[in-house]
DNA sequence: ATAATAACCTGAGGGC
DNA sequence: TGCCCTCAGGTTATTA
């Protein structure tokens, strides 16, 4: 589901509602989803939240001990809901506040993840090879250059890589490299330094795009009030293979890379 | 080492 | 109406 838009527009919401709010308890529903629910996390009680973070898909709850980290895969949703509403056959997980206000996670597929980051510790494993984030210097041509050379992999494969940038999910790079006019199939390291320019840009632009309208909206994704996201409708190519190019009208090619289908443009996108 | 594939799950939508 | 099939915003373990 979600892809850093997303992930930054709950964020902007839940900060100001449960920022120096006091976690009164956390009751789980089911032992796991894709870890088990850290028993770090379970046992947490009258802590209160100093910090609400983003760091790539992972939503960061700050606590005086650490942080809980929330990932939500695929169909994932955080709500903040009366603390008393009756739950539903996929939520799996409260952090009850006080003010009878609890932070709800649904997730129907149960891909998502919600981990422990201790405050004095090492980095959690899966925190630790991430990529750097892609709104800051430290993503850019030259440091795509650098990471890029020698990987024969299609691009799409490569900006959809947690290792080399995170955030960057299938609509965004879709999107993304539509948008630079670079075909998803190119190999990694074949892409010249305008290229890379023009990418770096459009993934940039694309993300800030997504978040200034409220994160793309398929199916699972709803804000922290339960109201929809706006930059699907706004898709170029995403989910439009066989449709009229939006720029030259010859038809949308699909291409199955990394796993993940994707529309582009053979005429326009090289 | 690098890259493709399979796996983890449920639900929605299309075709018949 | 309902059954069967395909597909879906992500990540990681396994295979080649």
């Amino acid at each position: 589901m979600p892809e850093l838009p997303e992930i930054q527009v709950l964020r902007d919401e839940l900060a100001p509602q449960l920022i120096g709010r006091t976690l009164r308890k956390v009751v789980a529903f089911r032992p796991d989803l894709r870890d088990p629910f850290p028993p770090e996390l379970l046992a947490l009680r009258n802590a209160q939240v100093l910090s609400i973070s983003r760091r790539g898909k992972y939503l960061l709850v700050g606590f005086p001990t650490g942080s809980a980290v929330i990932h939500l895969g695929m169909s994932g949703q955080l709500r903040l809901v009366p603390s008393k509403t009756v739950r539903g056959t996929h939520d799996h997980l409260d952090l009850v506040f006080d003010g009878s206000q609890t932070l709800r996670l649904r997730d129907p597929r149960r891909f998502g993840t919600v981990l422990w980051q201790p405050l004095d510790g090492p980095l959690h494993p899966r925190l630790a090879h991430l990529g750097p984030e892609p709104l800051t210097e430290e993503f850019s041509a030259r440091y795509l250059g650098a990471r890029l050379a020698k990987q024969r992999r299609p691009i799409k494969a490569a900006i959809m890589d947690t290792d080399i940038v995170v955030g960057v999910g299938n609509i965004y790079a879709t999107e993304a490299l539509f948008a630079a006019r670079i075909s998803p199939l190119r190999e990694a390291a074949s892409l010249t330094a305008l290229e890379r320019r023009r990418l770096v840009a459009a993934i940039v632009q694309a993300l800030q795009q997504g978040i200034a309208l409220g994160g793309s909206s398929m199916r699972d994704y709803i804000h922290a009030d339960g109201s929809l996201g706006g930059f699907l409708s706004q898709a170029k190519v995403y989910g439009q293979a066989g449709l009229p190019c939006p720029r030259c009208k010859r038809p949308l090619a699909n291409a199955f890379i990394a796993g993940r289908n994707g529309a582009w443009c053979p005429h326009c996108q090289r």
